[in-house]
RNA sequence: GCCCGAGUGGCGGAAUGGCAGACGCAGCGGACUCAAAAUCCGCCGGGGGCAACCCCGUGCGAGUUCGACUCUCGCCUCGGGCACCA
């Protein structure tokens, strides 16, 4: 009976007890007022699904939080908060499905949410979680939209939008994928609805530009590189043709029109024009003969949504106005052209077509039988025979200008700041910078969402809503199902849509949009420091403290929606005079994906893994461990349950270990060098976000420990110090076991001596020819003598060696030493 | 099509241009046990050899180097993003 343990390892024992105790003595709330060394430790917060976390949540959540808590035991005050992004079509989607309403399925998710993000045992401060859904919250959401409705940064417009004929809604062009709705996957189509933007492309070079002064994961500024797009070019004016001949044909609009092309080299190719059939000078440029055929294109183009216009394999389409320009360059009278592979919303909505080098305009001119004139050709080429063209000539390297005449002969890149320069100089044209990136739709037909703060009186058009009367509480409505009609249910709740205007008194009627969830979460981290203060978004003083974020963490399937519009809103605020900073966050690293048998975890695959049963089953400490240990964090991993056993086996070994600790013990040199070094590989491992060879370093200590049959009380304390990020509760037991008082957290990162961490004698590998033969034992820093002499003296390389001649040593001091022998 | 990222044992994965496969899982052998589990010890890329050892090996093909998983060039495959953006 004596002989058994009665302190074995009891994971849901330790971890209820410690989760009383974090709640109880407030372990993981930082001083918000006085830290003395803020940081800041940002996750992105999850959308509270019914299905609640799942493995892959688990694993970035777990992940942040081991960076969290390593830098708590680094000496910071962390502040580490969490909230829900609750809002949303998504959720509205799944209330629909249900038939309940979100305001009562929300909330219950959200305890799901929250019992799960307690059961990892995340360093959470609870005072401060949020839902975007809270009154409290969205109040200030609705109150930042009014600063930029003031600043005018938020404007209203008719615009093409995508709609979505299933869900019912106007989506976002980030919203739309392959023509199909993101969400539920039905076709696509244009509408044209009022909508609220925000002028987001005002900011496009500031948000290119600061790219290279942020710290952040390389994919994730690439990516929103790419989607700002910033393009170098030229505007170039095109007369339409005044005199005789158009006025013959019936042309009775001779304004000029202006076009976008970042291939100004190409200008005396360009053989046709080409307006978007939404371009506002189609209806003047059209003669009569073609009227009947360019107002068919045009309907018939409009009918189509936005986004299967832009496939790109599509059959080009088009029809010719009857009107002619004059290409500025060579005078030569050009067809102009009403195409839909034009698109309004890029550049000037017009373009020249130059179909020797440009492939859609290739297409085009074979069509519709249109001229195609080469104006680069390889510089080698004789400048007499050039073939003619099966596609496009979109090369420019090594190309040099021809038929371009008094530009011939340049090279392509000089040609183009040349005919530039000479555009310019003539008063046509000037060099011109555009961007891909929209402005920001931010307005929804939806009832899920904070409802936009603005109210249309008749006589005094749209009001702010004044701010001391914010929030617009969104209403319980019992039919929150959206129709066909464009309008947001709120239109059919009357005593909520019908208000008296702010200004004059009479009757108005309020905004029924709601506003984009990227607004929600545009700006939570703002909030979370200052989740107390009722009277203001965020508090001065609170922000000032611990903003910009100091280190955020998330997934990168939000590289350019979330992230792009947080760093936008940033400026905005900073630029109004509420921010210090214009970059939200310092430092951000995108976590890689947890993926189940090779495939993305999805729902429609059916192979998502619900991390309940295993914490129930193992303990949440050797399932952060496991997650931990399955790939570095940038990188994501496979799981499989099978090496959960790994983690569980090797916390048992630690528990066993704390049991048999002796003070005071003789250690071999060996051992202590391992424990330093580990102390300083484990740090590096972890700030690097390397967890797996952290925890990979941790067993490499404990093996050799075992082995040496070290049971050293200060060296196991380390080693429980080390593994609190990654197991806390686990580590708070066993700090306690060891006789300690107060949390592990404050005990610190364990110090390393700096001169224990590599050993007096060391081995060097003997190569010879490269290949690695033997190895030797010299003290740490010999010179290249005592190891080549070592080297010589060892037979197994002597085996190599005999009855060559050694041509070149390369010594590569305490790390290599190769013979080159002949 | 363009832009990122990645290809290493049966599996997850390690390796500032310097001992490829750390650490772990699975597997195999052994100890303990009446037995099993747990635990502990050992083996564990392929080929050859009784053995000491030797040869081959990081998606494919070249190259740079005393030395390449790592750098360069050209391919292949997978994952992700963008895409009629002028």
């Amino acid at each position: 009976m004596s002989d058994t343990p009665i302190d074995g390892y009891r994971p849901d024992v330790v971890e209820a007890k410690w989760r009383a105790r974090w709640a109880e003595r407030g372990t993981n709330n930082p001083d918000m007022d006085h830290p003395t060394r803020p940081f800041y430790n940002l996750m992105m917060f999850p959308y509270p699904s019914a299905e609640g976390l799942h493995v892959g949540n688990m694993f970035a959540f777990t992940g942040s939080d081991v960076y969290g808590r390593f830098k708590r035991l680094m000496g910071y005050d962390v502040f580490e908060p969490i909230g829900y992004d609750a809002f949303g079509i998504h959720s509205e989607n799944y209330a629909l499905k249900v038939g309940i309403n979100p305001a009562e399925l929300i909330p219950r998710n959200i305890a799901n949410f929250r019992r799960q993000l307690e059961r990892i045992g995340g360093m959470f401060d609870w005072r401060h979680e949020l839902s975007t859904t809270d009154p409290a919250y969205y109040k200030w959401t609705q109150w930042i939209f009014l600063q930029l409705f003031k600043a005018g940064k938020a404007y209203k417009k008719k615009a093409g939008v995508n709609w979505c004929p299933n869900d019912k809604t106007v989506l976002a062009n980030e919203q739309v994928e392959g023509g199909r709705c993101e969400r539920c996957g039905a076709l696509v189509e244009q509408r044209f609805l009022e909508q609220w933007f925000f002028r987001i492309t005002d900011y496009a070079d500031r948000l290119l530009r600061n790219l290279d002064t942020i710290d952040w994961s390389e994919t994730t500024r690439t990516a929103q590189r790419n989607w700002l797009g910033r393009s170098e070019g030229a505007e170039i004016e095109f007369p339409v043709v005044a005199g005789d001949s158009n006025v013959e044909r019936g042309t009775r609009n001779a304004e000029p029109i202006r076009v976008f092309t970042t291939r100004p080299d190409t200008l005396f190719g360009a053989t046709f024009m080409v307006l978007a059939p939404e371009h506002p000078l189609v209806a003047g440029l059209t003669t009569p003969a073609q009227q009947a055929e360019v107002v068919a294109y045009v309907k018939a183009s409009m009918a189509q949504d936005l986004v299967s216009r832009k496939v790109g394999d599509r059959e080009k389409t088009g029809v010719f106005t009857g009107a002619l320009a004059t290409n500025p360059a060579t005078g030569t009278r050009i067809p102009v052209w009403i195409a839909d592979y034009v698109l309004m919303e890029y550049g000037t909505g017009a373009i020249m077509a130059v179909p020797a080098h440009d492939q859609r305009d290739f297409e085009f001119a074979r069509k519709f039988g249109l001229q195609i004139v080469r104006v680069l050709a390889p510089a080698d080429s004789a400048s007499s025979a050039l073939p003619a063209l099966s596609e496009a000539e979109t090369e420019t390297h090594g190309y040099v200008l021809v038929n371009s005449g008094r530009f011939n002969g340049l090279p392509a890149d000089e040609g183009k700041s040349a005919i530039t320069a000479w555009l310019a100089a003539e008063d046509r044209g000037n060099p011109v910078v555009q961007y891909r990136l929209h402005d920001w739709c931010i307005s929804r037909q939806r009832y899920w969402g904070p409802p936009i703060p603005i109210i249309y009186c008749d006589s005094c058009g749209p009001v702010a809503v004044p701010e001391k009367d914010l929030p617009v509480i969104l209403p319980l409505i019992e039919d929150f199902r959206p129709d066909d009609s464009g309008v947001s249910p709120l239109a059919r709740h009357e005593e909520w849509y019908y208000v008296p205007c702010p200004t004059c008194g009479r009757r108005a009627r309020r905004e029924t949009d709601v506003s984009d969830t990227f607004l929600d979460s545009a700006w939570y981290y703002l909030r979370y420091p200052s989740t107390d203060f009722d009277d203001r978004p965020f508090d001065p003083v609170r922000t000032r403290t611990w903003c910009p974020v100091t280190t955020y963490i998330g997934g990168n399937e939000h590289a350019v929606l979330h992230l792009l519009y947080s760093r936008f809103l940033g400026m905005v605020l900073h630029d109004l005079g509420h921010l210090h900073f214009d970059e939200p966050f310092t430092r951000f690293r995108a976590h890689g994906l947890i993926v189940k048998d090779g495939a993305k975890m999805s729902k429609s695959r059916g192979n998502v893994v619900i991390p309940d049963e295993y914490i129930a089953q193992w303990g949440a400490d050797t399932f952060r461990m496991y997650l931990m240990f399955l790939g570095p964090l940038q990188e994501g991993g496979d799981f499989r349950d099978a090496g959960i056993n790994g983690p569980r086996r090797f916390l048992e070994r630690v528990w066993t270990l704390v049991g048999e600790v002796e003070a005071g013990g003789e250690l071999t040199k060996e051992i202590v060098v391992r424990w330093h070094a580990t102390k300083k590989k484990v740090a590096e491992h972890i700030e690097g976000l390397h967890y797996n060879t952290a925890i990979a370093a941790l067993m490499e200590l404990v093996n050799h420990m075992k082995e040496a049959g070290c049971r050293d009380r200060d060296m196991v304390q380390d080693l429980v110090v080390m593994l609190a990020p990654f197991a806390p509760h686990f580590a708070e037991e066993n700090w306690e076991r060891l006789g300690n008082q107060g949390s592990v957290f404050a005990a610190g990162w364990p110090k390393w001596d700096e001169k224990l961490v590599v050993s007096d004698e060391i081995e060097v590998p003997v190569q010879v020819n490269g290949k690695t033969r033997s190895k030797v034992r010299v003290p740490r820093g010999s010179d290249e003598a005592t190891v080549l002499a070592a080297a010589l003296a060892d037979p197994a390389v002597q085996k190599f060696v005999a009855g060559k001649v050694v041509r070149k040593v390369v010594y590569v001091p305490d790390r290599l030493i190769n013979l080159v022998v002949a």
